[in-house]
DNA sequence: AACTTAAATAACATCATAAGTTACATAAAA
DNA sequence: TTTTATGTAACTTATGATGTTATTTAAGTT
């Protein structure tokens, strides 16, 4: 299956947005991801309905942060952008009774839904600004 | 995206395997799963190449167990049948230096990888046999 | 007002992979 | 020899992010 690489993506795009301090357009936020303008915005667009970023058209006009990046975390871009779980792995549901196939989709789900909770707590614990770096004057 | 549902059904098959002592063919498993022989033959083929399941041709052929259910985790078929990773979510590799690339992929990376190692760890704490429920003829 | 820039959006194609399907070969028992 | 069943190749389908083309809308520039 084709990984879903929005999320690398877009917080990529975001401590950039932060650092430039001025709009990008999504021709150079393209080029910078190599991809297409059209997939830029549509990507972006998601973050754009949260609040996230801004766009403004015409001359002089592209992308820019809504918020200071302290105050997103990679857990708010994520739920953003997926709206499906986060695994490869699916659960089968023949619309039986098998108390079998019951024990093992439990089984499984449990261990799933553990490991997502991990993660959703990881990515709630990191902001944004702490992906910036090297953008201070005088780096350590 | 479509799930990966074979774990799931392989160890709903596996447990039948068990339970019913005798040889199940690749049809009878298919009408359980509600899909196609040769999708199951494909699937069990993995196991078979690991030693879990045996394969015989011919009248009165099928599919048997060629090792106890308490004998096999949850992780060992997990790694029988899947190559790639476990999660949809992926990481850019745009071939450059960014240091801002970097960080967000090593952000969401030990992320993905500390869920990883917890989903490997849970698997490998399940054998089958915990599956087999409704088994016993006086059942708790 | 006309031109240019850039986002917004619709419509369609591409890609990867599990799943589904058809067809045929091979092996074993009746 | 016939039937049963696995083994396998080749192809199609389904799904969703990605990629692409074209058109529309909005805002600044000339």
């Amino acid at each position: 299956m084709r990984k879903d690489s929005r999320l690398s993506r877009m917080l990529h795009v975001l401590v950039h947005l932060h650092q430039l301090q001025k709009a990008i357009t999504s021709d150079q936020l393209a080029l910078m991801l190599h991809t297409n303008p059209v997939v830029v915005r549509r990507t972006m667009a998601l973050l754009r309905e949260q609040g996230y970023v801004s766009a403004v058209k015409g001359h002089g006009g592209g992308w820019t942060l809504a918020k200071p990046l302290h105050s997103i975390t990679l857990l708010d871009i994520h739920r953003s952008l997926s709206e499906g779980t986060l695994f490869t792995i699916g659960l089968t549901d023949e619309h039986n009774h098998c108390p079998i196939e019951k024990a093992v989709n439990l089984a499984i789900d449990d261990v799933l839904q553990e490991a997502e909770n991990l993660v959703l707590q990881r990515f709630g614990e990191v902001t944004l600004d702490k992906l910036a770096v090297g953008y201070s004057p005088k780096p350590v």
